[in-house]
DNA sequence: CAGAATCGTAACTAATAAAGTTACATGAAA
DNA sequence: TTTCATGTAACTTTATTAGTTACGATTCTG
C-alpha cells in the first residue's frame, strides 16, 4: 500500500530551514527534498495554520520557522498535518450489524488504539531539537562552512 | 488512505466457521461478509498454507478450521496473511543520502517499530476463543437455535 | 508604475494496492 | 457425466497521496 510520507517530508523541510538559518523558498525546499514546490506549499499549509512556520509572499519571501526547534515536537507537526491515519489496517465494515464482526472490530480497534497512543506519545517526547542534535558532526561542520562562506560575500 | 481490511475479513470468516460448526463454502462466507467468494478464497489462501484452515475441493467441499479457537491467536492470523504493512505512515526516501533525512527516518522508524511491536504483542495475547467468548449471549442463543433446527431435519 | 519573485490554490494526471469481478482449469462427489 | 467446489490468473474499480500545470494575489526592486 502506498504510504503517506507527509510527516517525513515536512520534518525534513523544517530541519533544512533550521540548518539554512534564513528564509527558504518552496523551490529551495523542493530541491532539498527532491520533490515539487507545490507539494511543499500544499503540505506546509497545515504547519502555517498551526503557527509552526510563517510564509511571506512576494520578492524575497519564503518560509521561516515560527518557533524554536526545542518548542516543536513531532507530535505538534503530526497534529498540524491534521493527524492523518496512522494505520494501513482497518475494519472491513465500520458499523456492522453482525455481532461477530462487532466483537472483532472492538478487539482490533482496542489493540490499534493502544499502539497509536504509544506512537503519538513517543512523537510527543521528541522535539526537532532532539533530532537536530543527533545529526552527525561532519554535516554540522559542512553547514558551518557554508554559513561562513556566505557571510564573507 | 484506503485501508487493508484482510485481517478483519478473515477473522470474521474464522468465527463464522466456528459458529456454523460445519464446512462452509466460499460462497457461504462471502454472504456473511458481504463480499465476493473469490475475495474469500484469495484471502484465506495464506491461512490454508499456515495450517489454520483446511479446504476441500469438489461437491460437499469448503472450509474447515484446522485448529481449536483457543490455539489460534490474532498474531497467527496476521502472520498467515504475510504480516502486511501496519502503518500508513512512511519515509519519503527510504535510504537517503541527506544526513538530516537519515536522522528523521531513524527517529520515525524507532517510534513506529515500538508501536508495531506493541500491536503485534497484543495480537499475540488474543485468541479467537477470547473473541468468541466475548460475543453477546443473544447471538449465542441464535446460533444454538439454528444448530438445533438443522439437526432436526 | 512595470516587472520579477513568491506564495496560495484549484484542477488535473500518475502511481499504487486492495477489493471486486470474470473466466476457466482442476478436482471430488453424487 | 454432471454438478459443486476450490485455485488462480487477469482484468476493473476505487481511494489516496504525489506530482504537475496553471494562474491569481502579493510584495519587493528598479
Amino acid at each position: 500500500m502506498k504510504l503517506d510520507t507527509r510527516l517525513s517530508l515536512v520534518l525534513h523541510a523544517l530541519l533544512h530551514m533550521a540548518g539554512h538559518g534564513r528564509t527558504m523558498t518552496s523551490a529551495d525546499l523542493a530541491l532539498c527534498m527532491d520533490t515539487n514546490p507545490v507539494v511543499v506549499r500544499r503540505t506546509m499549509a497545515g504547519l502555517r495554520r498551526a503557527g509552526l512556520v510563517r510564509s511571506e509572499k512576494g520578492h524575497g519571501g519564503g518560509w521561516t520557522l515560527g518557533r524554536e526547534l526545542a518548542e516543536i515536537s513531532l507530535r505538534d507537526v503530526y497534529a498540524a498535518l491534521g493527524s492523518p491515519a496512522v494505520f494501513a489496517l482497518g475494519n472491513h465494515t465500520e458499523s456492522p450489524g453482525c455481532l461477530i464482526e462487532r466483537a472483532i472490530n472492538d478487539r482490533l480497534d482496542g489493540a490499534l488504539r493502544e499502539a497509536e497512543a504509544l506512537l503519538v506519545a513517543r512523537l510527543g517526547e521528541l522535539t526537532l531539537a532532539d533530532i537536530w542534535s543527533g545529526i552527525a558532526d561532519p554535516f554540522m561542520a559542512h553547514q558551518q562552512r557554508r554559513k561562513d562562506h556566505s557571510h564573507d560575500q
